[in-house]
DNA sequence: CAATACAGTACTTATTTAGTCCTGTTTATA
DNA sequence: TATAAACAGGACTAAATAAGTACTGTATTG
């Protein structure tokens, strides 16, 4: 149906509630409740973008993650790289990871690369700041105390 | 890891094979054979290519299908939704069908439409012409002969 | 009326994704 | 320096989705 995994989708939302406090580390249980999303996923997700750059992990008590650029230079196809892999929309377009195993016979190889690019290129056009002032999320209510991003 | 279903890149390859012919009705064995692809997942592909009015059905016997419009009139994001269902990045899109759980909860709810439009556009601006002059399957040689497409 | 070909749907299997768990390493602080 | 907090990494299980198959029904030609 062409659509984000579950992953990215929770990463942008972890995301989101991190760039609400630029200036102190947050953890993963915190993250967790913050926005009542599952600790182990939480956890496993942080993992990737940490490893992807999108975030800075400081290791040992007092720890925690955060993020490794201002928000309006992180971009939503580095967070889709970070957690899914290469924009990749068919086996054969640069980049991609696995081969399609008809790739040398099929006559549409490589023709995707333009769709692939300018998909690319609209997901590398927004940055996570966009996302947030888009919808409301940069309102001061939000933010204001733990616990409030998504529960009632 | 963000990539098409098979369903649809199939579904390309079926219609550029068809492009090729098009004055003559392609039916589904034949296209099956000229792809390679299984028979019955060819069947059930042009079946949802009809329903999506991609293609034009001709029951009955010396029946077939054929392209409802010229290859340039047709883009890729008709043809991604007649076999993948609407794009829609995340369940809280316009016109996405199923509905986030916690939409009504989440922050970010309704970010994702400027990206999701993006990303339409992206797709809406290719047509299945473009992909096919892109990739050489515009050359002579090709559609020559029927096997020759997927075959060595 | 017999053969061909699409329409629709239900079902099974395969693949992918999501979620969980465990073991190891790093670091602040008492 | 011992302890606890917190991340790193990988293995494993379960759930969801997609792919593939099969079958019954309808339309059209000759
Ligand atoms: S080589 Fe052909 S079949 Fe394989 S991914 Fe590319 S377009 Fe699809
Ligand atoms: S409402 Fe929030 S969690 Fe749900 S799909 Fe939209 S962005 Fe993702």
């Amino acid at each position: 149906m062409f659509k984000l995994s579950r992953m990215t989708d929770y990463g942008v939302v972890l995301l989101s509630s991190m760039a609400q406090r630029p200036d102190c580390l947050s953890t993963a249980p915190d993250l967790a409740d913050r926005t009542m999303l599952p600790a182990p996923t939480v956890a496993k997700i942080l993992k990737a973008l940490a490893k992807g750059q999108v975030i800075v992990a400081t290791r040992g008590a007092q720890g925690g993650y955060s993020l490794a650029r201002p928000a309006a230079d992180i971009t939503v196809a580095e967070i889709i790289a970070a957690l899914d892999g290469p924009v990749a929309l068919t086996a054969c377009v640069d980049g991609s990871d696995d081969n399609c195993s008809v790739e040398r016979l099929c006559p549409l190889a490589g023709g995707w690369n333009r769709i692939n690019l300018a998909v690319k290129a609209a997901l590398d056009d927004v940055s996570l700041a966009d996302l947030i002032s888009e919808c409301g999320m940069s309102d001061p209510a939000f933010g204001a105390a733990p616990g409030i991003t998504l529960q009632q």
